[in-house]
DNA sequence: TAGAGGATTGAT
DNA sequence: TCAATCCTCTAC
């Protein structure tokens, strides 16, 4: 089943993180096609310090996060990664599901060709990574899933047994809200990025 | 308009 | 442990 604007406009956007695992998500980038299975993702809301539009603020950055759920926000991180993020909730509700590692099953050498210099078993590990290995660049800002660039599948529901709750990463300006367990990836998977 | 800093990563 | 690297936001 193709995930449409309907599966991410649920308020609670945790819970949409969560569903997010063991998803495929598909990308057709210069007609070639690679994807992979999501185990790793983090949630952020407007109303906690970790997220870009935090307290509603609204830029002509996080403007995205006020669009249709099931929108991309796709931003540069340290002047050089483009890191990932699908807007959930209603229209004028800021919230959003990071995308921070894949399992790879489709186009791995497609992927590798992307990412000389990374070893083939981390190729994805990391929100940095896979946004390289599948070719997302500041481009798909803004644009709606399901689209012909990029779409997410799901597959059978993950046992909740194998979601393993933790703190987000690399958010510790955000004081109390640093310590949200919104960080959720599936346990014992190889693909997880690393603290 | 200048300056500081960031949802990362790979090399040292 | 640190540099790469540049966009975004804030303060002046």
């Amino acid at each position: 089943m193709l995930l449409n604007s309907a599966f991410f406009e649920r308020t609670h956007v945790t819970q949409i993180a969560k569903e997010l695992l063991g998803c495929t998500l598909f990308t057709k980038i210069d007609n070639q096609v690679t994807g992979g299975i999501i185990v790793e993702t983090e949630a952020y809301s407007y109303k906690e310090r970790g997220c870009h539009a935090y307290n509603m603020k609204r830029t002509a950055r996080t403007q995205v996060m006020f669009g249709k759920p099931g929108t991309l926000y796709v931003y540069l991180c340290y002047g050089m990664y483009s890191l990932v993020n699908i807007v959930t909730n209603k229209e004028e509700v800021p919230e959003a599901v990071l995308i921070r590692a894949i399992e790879p099953t489709e186009g791995l050498n497609i992927m590798q060709t992307r990412c000389a210099k990374i070893k083939a078993n981390k190729l994805t590990a990391g929100p940095g990574k896979l946004t390289r290995a599948l070719g997302i660049t500041r481009k798909l800002n803004g644009i709606e899933l399901p689209s012909d660039l990029i779409w997410i599948e799901k597959e059978e529901k993950i046992p909740k047994a194998a979601v393993v709750s933790t703190t987000r990463i690399g958010i510790d300006y955000a004081g109390d809200d640093a310590q949200l367990p919104w960080r959720f990836y599936l346990r014992e998977n190889l693909w997880v990025s690393k603290k």
